[in-house]
RNA sequence: GGAGAGGUUCCCGAGUGGCCAAAGGGAGCAGACUGUAAAUCUGCCGGCGAAGCCUUCGGAGGUUCGAAUCCUCCCCUCUCCA
């Protein structure tokens, strides 16, 4: 591809491309040469359950890797075996060397849905961290100040905030630069929120006498929720190991305002589709549900299959706007003592419920159907020794069978 | 090392002897409405078969009829000084 062609691909979607003119200079001395860019991300070992979120910056290695340069999926092993950079929590356990092959694994079978295994080169920051000295980690933190790191806002906040920061936060961003020196990249990709450290990373290259590294931040994939930024510990994410239904589901539920998002971020959809998208969105040419609909699908899709995605539509569509149940209902045995249960009691043990409190609040607002059947009173005991169908809210089934065991 | 500020329920944050299972907001859950949503409105939101009782306000003791609130010691965070 020409380099403009190359230019227009990377920059789709990105947020900044730093410096623009350098990347253009790299791509042309690589078009020359023939030899491909060298295109670093990084990736924490510890949470090997990647989300829709992460797949915004993978999918941007993808485009890289169709044009010909070498991909480089950095696992920040080493780092992720010191602790916990956030600063708030408690101390991380270490990983095993073991527990971080594992992970590796896991995030191979995840990242191979997208890109081609054959031209993923994986590695790990181990391999030259761990054998680096206290006197070489001095050396590195002594190509640094504290005023610059202050300059990044997390940390600038923290402190005007009177939050604690540890010394060794202040090393991870020194680590993660002088990964690029080891792997001498020419490209690091990162989401919005690693801007400074991506841009460390050219320091530190120049520190030590490479040419500096392009840095390229995608935006941050907003959650479930449409506002935060889609975390696991904030619950607002969309796995993409989860089941097809689930993750069916989880993006229908979406707002409309957030499904263009997702179209952008997400989707194949060239830019060209997604406009003519947009403007049927607007006329009224398309309805909001249809297009949540094929984005559903196309996610589905690219994790599960595409017989998946159509049967994860088709459940969708008769649980929702048919009310029908869904085709696989899970079956629970719950052993009584009693000829009978307190209903509550059933659905705790049925794990349905946290608590009898919990069932004995969702009957009386309504939220409880037995065999199809709307629920008022909090007292209701269902007899032992036959089976049951819970629906709890509008999402949670299940058959229970109750059995008499006294 | 010295002086000061602070640690409250999932999160933020009020509460400075009984009226406190603890205001308010956020998140979450349920219901209504819809397009499946979003927005909005309503209710719930420590545990308990619900009567009252039990466990919670950094930790351990103590004062008191009664403690998130007062005292002592300890742990942790921040600020200023050195």
């Amino acid at each position: 591809m020409t380099l403009d062609q190359q230019l227009a691909l990377i920059r789709r979607g990105a947020v900044e491309i730093l410096p623009e003119e350098e990347l253009a200079a790299k791509i042309k001395r690589s078009l020359a040469t023939g030899q491909p860019l060298r295109i670093k991300a990084g990736f924490d070992p510890t949470a090997p359950d990647l989300h829709l979120g992460h797949t915004v910056l993978i999918q941007k290695l993808k485009h890289f890797q169709e044009l010909g340069h070498q991909v480089i999926f950095l696992i920040g092993d080493f780092t992720g075996m010191i602790g916990d950079p956030s600063g708030k929590s408690e101390t991380r356990k270490p990983l095993t060397e073991a527990e971080v092959l594992e992970n590796a694994k896991t995030y191979e079978r995840q990242i191979y849905k997208i890109l081609d295994p054959e031209k993923t080169l994986v590695d790990f920051n181990s391999r030259w961290m761990k054998p680096m000295s206290a006197q070489g980690l001095i050396e590195l933190a002594a190509k640094h100040t504290v005023a610059r790191m202050l300059e990044r806002e997390d940390f600038h906040q923290r402190f005007i905030n009177h939050a604690p920061i540890s010394i060794h936060e202040f090393l991870y961003p020194l680590i993660q630069g002088y990964d690029s020196v080891a792997l001498r990249a020419d490209v690091e990709l990162g989401g919005t929120d690693q801007k400074f450290n991506l841009l460390v990373g050219r320091e530190m290259q120049r520190e030590y006498g490479q040419e500096p590294q392009v840095v390229l931040t995608m935006p941050l994939l907003e959650g479930l929720d449409g506002v935060n930024k889609m975390s696991k510990s904030l619950g607002n994410y969309v796995g993409i190991d989860e089941p097809p239904q689930e993750m069916f589901g989880k993006l229908m539920s979406i707002s409309d305002d957030l499904m263009i998002r997702y179209y952008e971020l997400l989707s194949d959809l060239s830019v060209g589709d997604l406009d003519s998208l947009q403007a049927d969105l607007a006329s009224g040419a398309l309805h909001p549900r249809l297009a949540k609909e094929n984005l559903a699908k196309e996610m589905v899709g690219r994790y599960h299959g595409a017989g998946a995605a159509e049967d994860a539509a088709r459940q969708f569509a008769a649980i929702f706007r048919e009310g029908a149940l869904p085709d696989e209902i899970e079956e629970v045995t719950v052993a009584v003592a009693e000829p009978r249960v307190w209903l509550p009691k059933l659905m705790q043990q049925a794990g349905l419920t946290a608590g009898t409190g919990e069932g004995r609040r969702l009957i009386q607002q309504g939220g409880v159907q037995v065999d199809g059947e709307k629920v008022s009173n909090v007292d209701l005991e269902l007899a032992a020794g036959q089976a049951y169908l819970l629906r709890v809210g509008k999402r949670k089934f299940k058959r229970v069978q109750v059995i008499a065991d006294f």
